[in-house]
DNA sequence: ACAAACCTAAACTATTCAGTTCACTTTGGG
DNA sequence: CCCAAAGTGAACTGAATAGTTTAGGTTTGT
């Protein structure tokens, strides 16, 4: 019932969980030092590996879980009834925000980076990352298509073109560390060029 | 005259980048050991330590190199007195060959990742490759946009969200490991995608 | 043929880190 | 109040790795 190495057990489950994601956050993957997300989370090393089987199934279940904390978070914000183009600029300001959050920039370094060898954290992080966020998406697109608020022959590349016009300009600033903050007009405007772009080709 | 740490001397220098070439992009920086790359370059550690200070400078002339090199073979292709729709299906088609390829992902994945503990690598390789073909974009949408042939407010904006969309889907799912071979057809439909976006938005 | 510049091989230093082990202590449910 | 499960801490194994050093070998131009 459970994945190919276990993760069991817990009374320090969450601490250990909490410490691992600092330390990770903060240090990526092969900087972090087990010693490090031990002591961060006030627990053993034993502790911590009779929980988890080894660093990468501990990095896994932390992606995972908020990989999916994050995703739930991002799409309450949004009132699906409301006219596309004010679904879509609040779509992409929240998305947005959130891809330019330390969080997500230094979640995708690691398992952009690590996932060369190790493989199935590239696969997960893509299903519960990028991926289901695109198909929350295109369950929207179908919605307003058939509404016949927007015309798209095919909803997947229209989600995955927005998806990817909120990233210009300032997301490839900051994975590569050449802006770390932004501010409200920027981000706006980024925004707002990608909703006129996405419009302009399916708008009704 | 030059940077920080010199890097100088050569008669095998050209091996030492080969050698460095070769097992960074098979086992990205961390990954990659310096005896790996003396021993794949046909050199003696000694050797390479007398052309290079360290690790990070040695991956530092590596990208650069490569970068420079990659982004002048890119751009030889294109006729840029051709009609808009062909000049940019050329350089999306283009463009996104080369975003695909072994070798631009890992260094994607190993800048990306290193960018934090190792800024100076995230500046360079961001100047010397999104900016510095975003640049050269700019130069063509303004002659297009003088020729009438466009119709750009801010070109910057355009060849940033004309890139970002040739990234939609192949791109995110190469980066992950998700997929690794990509058939001329899947290529062509994402660019004639991206294409026809940019253009219903900026079409003359 | 010769010397200066270049290169080599291999041993060495010093550090770091994942994962294990074990004797001992804490905790909470019955 | 007791005991079994859960946790501790500290030492330990084993392996890797960046960068240095040394003593000697090879290339090069002249």
């Amino acid at each position: 019932m459970n994945a190919p190495a276990a993760i069991r057990k817990g009374r320090k489950f969450d601490d250990v969980l909490a410490g691992a994601r600092t330390i990770f956050m903060r240090d990526g993957f092969e900087g972090a030092s087990v010693d490090d997300i031990a002591r961060a989370a006030g627990v053993s090393k034993a502790t911590l590996y009779s929980y988890f089987p080894d660093k990468r199934m501990l990095f896994m279940e932390i992606a995972r879980h908020e990989c999916n904390r994050m995703a739930e978070a991002t799409l309450e914000v949004v009132d699906f009834s409301a006219p596309p183009r004010e679904v879509m600029t609040t779509t992409a300001t929240s998305l947005l925000r959130f891809l330019l959050s330390d969080f997500s920039l230094q979640m995708f370094r690691i398992c952009a980076a690590e996932s060369g060898r190790f493989p199935e954290l590239g696969q997960a992080f893509y299903k519960s990352g990028p991926e289901m966020g695109r198909n929350r998406m295109v369950e929207y697109l179908k919605i307003a298509i058939a509404r016949g608020e927007l015309a798209a022959d095919d909803p997947d590349m229209m989600a995955e073109q927005f998806s990817e016009l909120c990233k210009a300009k300032l997301w490839t600033r900051a994975i590569f560390g050449v802006q770390t903050e932004f501010s409200d007009t920027e981000i706006n405007d980024v925004v707002s060029e990608a909703v006129e772009t996405t419009l302009a080709r399916y708008g009704a």
